[in-house]
DNA sequence: TGTTAGCACTCGTCGGGCGAGAGTGCTAAC
DNA sequence: GTTAGCACTCTCGCCCGACGAGTGCTAACA
């Protein structure tokens, strides 16, 4: 089912310039502004089959074709240009990222303050952050043959809670045993000296319950982290505004609602991913304030032990491509002022 | 010029409503809706001698009449209901506020946040700050009769100068040595360090040209306090998309951009005024961005040495009774807030 | 003299009708 | 397989008239 040359021009044409123009385009635009040497009428027919191919749709019969989500998916996956960035975009962000860089948290604004000026899209930040809450008491509670309750206490003195799905969960009396040799393995450490000899010595200590150990562990660490505050800045959330997808004042509400709230901001984050750069077009994101947007994310860390993370967020007309070089080319700024404050 | 009883009741309908429903109010309305005993005629009347004196104004001819600034003014100044805060309100504010409070810092975000759930309008807090700025050199220069530049080396090898204009510039010679005291004087201070004593040497020292002293101290005052860095918080900006007035998407966005930029917000915000709680209205407001807006602003200070800001932004159809009171709720909080982290 | 009813008038809004324009799908010819 | 041609569809902008809200003025009334 791959597409034809000529198919790929024509889908390539189409949503260069929606990205652009944000108005459907027909045939005949693409005949002429295009210029590959065949009929409109050529075109329509190909047209027709990129429709039925699921990568344009008409919003209504008798209007241009616009690029679908799939169409999207297809050109960042497929298509894409790879550009690199201008030499005035890398000099204007040189010139704002080292500017005056004390401390991270200046860092992180002016990274944010960058990504929305380059691209016109809104950026979010987050900080890089060393996890430091302890663990004070891990207690593991069994529901039903398959759940169990795990708690923790912190040395913060909250009380954090999560339901935990097991292929098989152990009964009471094995869960205290557990817990307690968690407990005592674990107490008074942060999530980040948990390391591979503590794991391994854990490992022994649960014996035949050990292929459990790894998903507790998982959702200690998500507990932690969920306590540890990471802050999170924004900028451009105004560029929103430039676009005529958002003309309806009451989308832009909602995404700046979330613009202000800081957990809702994590959740678009979301968890660290292994790729380097991942686009999320449309209703590939689970959140539904962003089923219009699509978001291009990366994550950078230091050391490998904290991480932070970089995203824009914009309509699904985005321009990925120049999204992503920005974003690629900051990241590599990100990195080498991190390595130099660590010095 | 003053109002008749009737006049007064009237306008006061007219605002009432307008802030309610943002429609222009007719005389019908009023006389339905405030039921005052006296026709629709005659309150048109009345409507009219109010236009004419400047407190109300018809959008266009033959439609219900909107408070002119003038009107909101008055409103302001002497027909505010001097309303308290509800029980619900003030519970609220105290769960907010009082919340896991453990810095400065977060009690502002938390502030901000407070303010804007609670007025519906947009917040912007000032971190209330040590100033640490010292003042290296002073030199005044002439310009003509009338005006001379200020500028000032500070400690971290910043020149700022501005104008100044004054009843009558001393000459030349004159300034410069009133520049070598005040260097000698202030040199190595910060302006926390600029008491009574040294006011009171200065003035003597400054002999017949005392009487410029506390413009120019102003000056350097206003100058260290722009170098300072001081951290501003702002919450509740989506909010301003709720107002029909600013259902022009450009309107919107002009507000958005000055409330990402750091300077902008400064600028808003502000001098620090005597005064306790001020209502600027529309254009009374220098910044031109907020032509269309009003603002409610009071400042806060800690031993009389550091102070920060607190403001409110909305439309000119604001609840200024409603927002003055939550304003001066906030106001008691902070300020009991930072006695309680002072110890 | 102040108040009110009545009336003519103004102006914005809303909905329908209409033509222009953009674009399509289909057919028939090349 | 490609293309010209054509009928058709749908949106958009425009005009127009009806409607309604509201006014100002006048004349009558208490």
């Amino acid at each position: 089912m791959a597409l034809s040359d000529r198919q790929f021009k024509i889908l390539e044409a189409i949503i260069n310039d929606y990205i652009k123009t944000a108005e459907p385009i027909g045939s005949r635009t693409i005949a002429k502004k295009y210029a590959m040497g065949i009929s409109s009428a050529t075109i329509r027919n190909e047209m027709s089959d990129l429709e039925d191919l699921g990568f344009i749709t008409q919003p209504h019969t008798s209007s241009g074709r616009v690029p679908s989500q799939k169409g999207y998916r297809f050109y960042v996956d497929s298509m894409m240009p790879h550009k690199s960035l201008t030499p005035e975009e890398s000099m204007l962000l040189q010139r704002m990222i080292f500017n005056n860089i004390y401390q991270v948290e200046q860092m992180m604004r002016q990274t944010a303050t960058a990504l929305a000026r380059l691209t016109r899209y809104t950026a979010i930040v987050s900080e890089p952050y060393l996890k430091k809450t302890r663990i004070k008491h891990v207690q593991m509670i069994p529901v039903d043959d398959k759940t169990i309750f795990l708690v923790m206490v912190t040395d913060t003195k909250s009380v954090k809670n999560q339901p935990l799905t097991l292929p098989a969960a152990p009964d009471y009396d094995v869960l205290n045993g557990l817990s307690n040799i968690l407990t005592q393995q674990l107490s008074g450490k942060t999530i980040r000296e948990i390391d591979r000899p503590l794991i391994d010595e854990m490992l022994k200590s649960f014996g035949r319950h050990a292929h459990i150990l790894m998903p507790i562990l998982g959702a200690i660490v998500g507990l932690i982290q969920d306590e540890d505050d990471m802050r999170v800045f924004t900028s451009g959330a105004k560029n929103i505004l430039a676009f005529p997808e958002f003309a309806d004042i009451r989308k832009a509400e909602a995404i700046f609602q979330a613009l202000e709230e800081r957990d809702a901001l994590i959740a678009i984050l979301g968890q660290p991913q292994a790729e380097d750069i991942q686009v999320i077009i449309g209703t590939e994101n689970t959140i539904d304030i962003l089923k219009d947007c699509s978001l291009i994310k990366a994550n950078y860390s230091i050391d490998n032990q904290s991480t932070g993370s970089i995203a824009l967020i914009g309509p699904t007309r985005m321009d990925y491509g120049h999204a992503v070089s920005v974003l690629q080319g900051i990241l590599q700024n990100i990195k080498s002022v991190l390595a130099a404050l660590d010095n």
